[in-house]
RNA sequence: CGCGGAGUAGAGAAAUGGUAUCUCGAGAGGCUCAUAACCUCUAGAAGUUGGUUCGAUUCCAACCUCCGCAACCA
């Protein structure tokens, strides 16, 4: 039995969830449910990063505690995970005690490893950052990203990660496994970024500043940075650290583990996070796999320029797996892509209503009349473009399979042989209801909602009473 | 010379040192099982300038443009 461990990022709960976020829990999720098709044991882990000054601000602004306010985010983000059908096996929160407990254990252990120290030092800190910035970041004194906070000047002892002692480790971890991190361009961005040099940072902040972390081990005054706390959780689901490590062991000691991320967390995953596990003594991860960004209209998506794209608005519109589609299918693997209204409805109208359910019809309408039921379901042959991260090459075979049936039906014509020769007829809906059901045995990961339809529609042998994909028409204010 | 990515038909992608492929869209024809669906055909493309070569979209160099990162962000 082969253990896979999947994760996804957990977000920061200081906002609702953009496209950007349904992209990667879709994909996530696709292999999660790939994975286990293939009779892996699956542990798939996603959840919710809690802490840090942004959180805490965001509470006393709506003059709520942070805990009630953390609780009622996690839960819009549980109902997120519900809406666009997330099969995860664990929803981690960063305020859950025990992932707390878990975070100073492996605090410690970096600790008793010689990988924390305390240093007094000063900086300037931006709040709506939540870093430290140096003078060459600031633009006329400001952080450019928010021209308009003060920067506060920050004079204090904190903990301090001793990052720079694994510039070595990390290259040869890069050098040895090829594919630690996909696509390759980013396995090299970081290899350049850790041969350049690292520098220890800042891994804590004073508790009477910024009370809302997990309390340092040992020093009463001080919470953890957000980002060691929050790193954590991708082996605090397992249960690492605790009275009971067999899921750790399982999955995270003998299984393959894989995060994704976009590129933005490039470092965090693949540099800073693999050295804490080093600290600590922890086997690195296996793969970390890094995802472009959406932009719409060819621009950065921003609330100004109002080209912000609502996932949940498509899911409630065109469907789930209309938008599971989109994403597995036209949403570029690792570049950036764009995506527009215009883009969505073209590819729903081809290839879902008239390509899928369209031939979908066709099949089981015919099958239906001539009376041809499958009895010998075809050997299904695996690909492996979903284990390497390959979404769109899947979804091209995919399709490609869709397009040869309406080729078939067209050079047959078994609706022609039905009228004199039956028997040939009922021949080809025999391997149209074979190759139909390759193609939904093949979609399953990609749509579950989708795949469990066609397959009570090719059980009764009838075509779906509803469309499988309406008809819809363009709705240019999703 | 901070780091990385991208420039290929109207749009999105792919492959390749030798006829540039696919999907969508557009135009014409065909078909009638199907959600006015499906099939065929047609038109339409390599950022610029050099270099290597019998031959370059591909390799090399320079430049231009766009995007992201630069210890916040999927």
């Amino acid at each position: 039995m082969n253990h896979f461990y999947l994760t996804t990022t957990l977000p920061y709960v200081n906002g609702a969830a953009h496209v950007g976020h349904a992209i990667e829990f879709m994909r996530a999720d696709m292999l999660a449910r790939y994975h286990r098709g293939l009779g892996s044991q699956v542990f798939f882990n996603t959840g919710t990063d809690e802490h840090g000054q942004k959180i805490a601000d965001k509470a006393i602004e709506l003059k709520v505690s942070p805990q009630a306010y953390v609780d009622d985010m996690a839960n819009g983000w549980k109902q997120f995970c519900a809406d666009i059908n997330m099969s995860y096996d664990f929803f981690s929160r960063t305020t859950d005690t025990k992932h707390e407990a878990i975070a100073q254990e492996l605090w410690r252990r970096c600790d008793d490893n010689g990988y924390i120290y305390k240093k007094s030092y000063q900086s300037k800190y931006c709040v709506g950052c939540e870093l430290q910035k140096t003078d060459s970041e600031l633009v006329d004194g400001m952080c450019p990203d928010h021209p308009g906070k003060e920067l506060e000047l920050i004079d204090e002892e904190n903990y301090f990660f001793a990052f720079s002692q694994f510039q070595e480790r990390l290259l040869e971890l890069y050098k040895n496994n090829p594919t630690f991190v996909v696509p390759d361009f980013r396995l090299q961005e970081i290899t350049n970024f850790v041969a350049g040099g690292l520098q220890d940072f800042s891994i804590s902040r004073l508790k009477e500043k910024m009370s809302w972390g997990v309390p340092v081990p040992g020093d009463d005054d001080q919470v953890m940075y957000v980002w060691f706390d929050a790193l954590t959780n991708y082996i605090s689901a397992l249960g690492w650290g605790t009275e009971d490590q067999s899921q750790f062991d399982t999955f995270w000691d003998q299984g393959h583990t894989v995060q994704m991320c976009g590129k933005d967390n490039l470092r965090q995953q693949s540099a800073i996070w693999q050295a804490m596990l080093m600290a600590a003594g922890l086997p690195n991860t296996n793969q970390i796999f890094v995802e472009g960004h959406v932009v719409s209209g060819g621009q950065k998506m921003s609330k100004s320029i109002g080209n912000v794209i609502d996932p949940v608005a498509y899911v409630h519109y065109y469907g789930l797996d209309a938008v599971r589609y989109f994403v597995a299918r036209h949403v570029h693997d690792v570049q950036d892509s764009d995506w527009t209204v215009e883009r969505f409805h073209e590819s729903y109208m081809a290839s879902l209503v008239n390509g899928l359910g369209n031939l979908v019809n066709r099949v089981l309408n015919m099958a239906d009349k001539y009376e041809v039921v499958l009895d010998v379901m075809p050997q299904t042959e695996p690909t492996d473009h979903l284990a390497n991260f390959q979404f769109n090459a899947e979804m091209d075979r995919i399709w490609k399979l869709i397009g040869d049936c309406d080729q078939y039906i067209t050079d047959e014509a078994p609706f022609k042989k039905a009228k004199d020769d039956l028997p040939a007829a009922q021949e080809d809906l025999r391997y149209l209801l074979g190759q139909l059901w390759i193609i939904n045995e093949s979609i399953a990961p990609i749509m579950p909602e989708t795949y469990g339809k066609i397959r009570v529609a090719m059980e009764l042998n009838k075509k779906p009473e509803e469309p499988l994909f309406p008809r819809l028409d363009f709705n240019a204010d999703l």
